[in-house]
DNA sequence: ATTATTGTTTAACATTTTGTTATATAATGA
DNA sequence: TCATTATATAACAAAATGTTAAACAATAAT
């Protein structure tokens, strides 16, 4: 379950977010003090911060300089109308969002929502975050290894699946077979680069309509293989 | 320098975005077709992209959904004033942020900055180093290996891409045939300095409009080759 | 233990790239 | 201008690289 600091010296605006995020599944902590609420933050205990710009002690710009310098979480501004000026600012000093009050609980919802989930998008170990690969046609399922190509799967065996993977993972990027073969089978791997090639071979006569013309894993001659993102009409 | 694709139909709203972000030092091109501006996306050589929702082809929802399968950098949306309703659909769908009709330029900089800025911090500035050397026109991907000359695609043997992407690292000076020689071919080479000759012959057939007066890689008379930057007239 | 599956190596073959050469064209300077 | 020198172009030969099938080895399954 996520954990949100809000940050807001006005009880019922802050109880009310509360309350909306605690019916969503989130789990909320309030803090009525600036200084206090910087603290608070900088705990780590918390996925997301929302922070009211105006504050006793330490205002939501400092609090935002502050938090920034240790904290990577999203942080979350929130102002009354007409401080829009302050908008700008806020997004500098290292802010994520900023809403203007008055907002509609849902909309606050959503912002956090999809805060938390780009947050663990990004942070999330390289790949395993996203489920599902997609490439024109070409699917890679990573929870249960399934690949398909235009709906109808494919098998694969382990090493075919995992060099897919990787090319796909890293989608138009260039790797010379030795890289390849550092990466998948390991740096310490003695063994010939061929392998490399059998392999795209294989992984070729499984997903590619005509192999000997690739869509999906293209050659580049003296280079390297690519698996590239472009359609190509 | 950072890239931005901006998606969206109507042209003066689309040359307003991009001539502030290039005023504030972005790169940033525009796509009027959804299904265009997907592929686009797709390619991955942009660092940021802005979608509008109502577009011809493919909405602005589809292109969220299906670019954010494959790529983790900024989606922001925009949209005209009174769909706000769609606003949560959009961040749902996995955009970054979302900006309403009509909103000022400065306002629109701060945000893109700003998500520029998240991105990198997050993803540990590992990537957007030196990823796209550009040069009026022509555009060398330095991770796909990819060159291209006023958006398409040119391909390139790796003895043309390595020669090429020297040139390219180094605008605006001179290299004679024996320096070009030994930087690419190596110090220890045997070989005539035609072959340089040659292959820049082979590079501008490929990059330039007529190869015989070139506008990219230009011969300095007893000298040797230059890749110059600038435009001539 | 036997069989089936998967992975690796080898070698013949096909393809692409690269370098060389010959010839044409253009620039330079007397 | 004309000879001289440098560069451009095209065609070809040579070298490098990639593909493929098939034999062999290792591993997993029955």
């Amino acid at each position: 379950m996520k954990r949100i600091l809000i940050i807001e010296d006005d009880l019922n605006i802050a109880e009310l977010e509360r309350d909306y995020l605690q019916l969503n599944g989130f789990k909320a902590d309030i803090v009525q003090d600036g200084a206090q609420g910087l603290q608070r933050a900088l705990t780590g205990k918390y996925d997301i911060v929302i922070v009211d710009l105006m504050l006793p002690n330490k205002d939501g710009y400092e609090i935002i300089k502050e938090a920034r310098k240790n904290l990577d979480i999203p942080l979350v501004v929130v102002s009354a109308r007409g401080e829009d000026i302050s908008k700008i600012r806020g997004l500098e000093y290292g802010a994520d969002d900023y809403l203007t009050k008055p907002f509609s609980p849902g909309e606050l919802v959503a912002r956090i929502k999809s805060h938390i989930k780009r947050y663990e998008r990004l942070k999330g170990n390289s790949r395993g975050a996203s489920e599902v690969l997609t490439h024109a046609g070409l699917e890679i399922h990573t929870a249960s290894h399934q690949v398909s190509v235009n709906g109808r799967e494919v098998q694969m065996t382990a090493k075919e699946y995992e060099l897919l993977l990787f090319l796909a993972s890293h989608p138009n990027m260039v790797f010379s077979k030795e890289h390849l073969l550092s990466a998948i089978w390991g740096d310490d791997y003695f063994g010939d680069t061929a392998t490399v090639a059998v392999h795209i071979q294989k992984i070729r006569k499984k997903i590619e309509k005509d192999p000997s013309n690739p869509e999906f894993i293209e050659t580049l001659w003296g280079t390297g293989y690519r698996l590239t993102s472009n359609y190509r009409g």
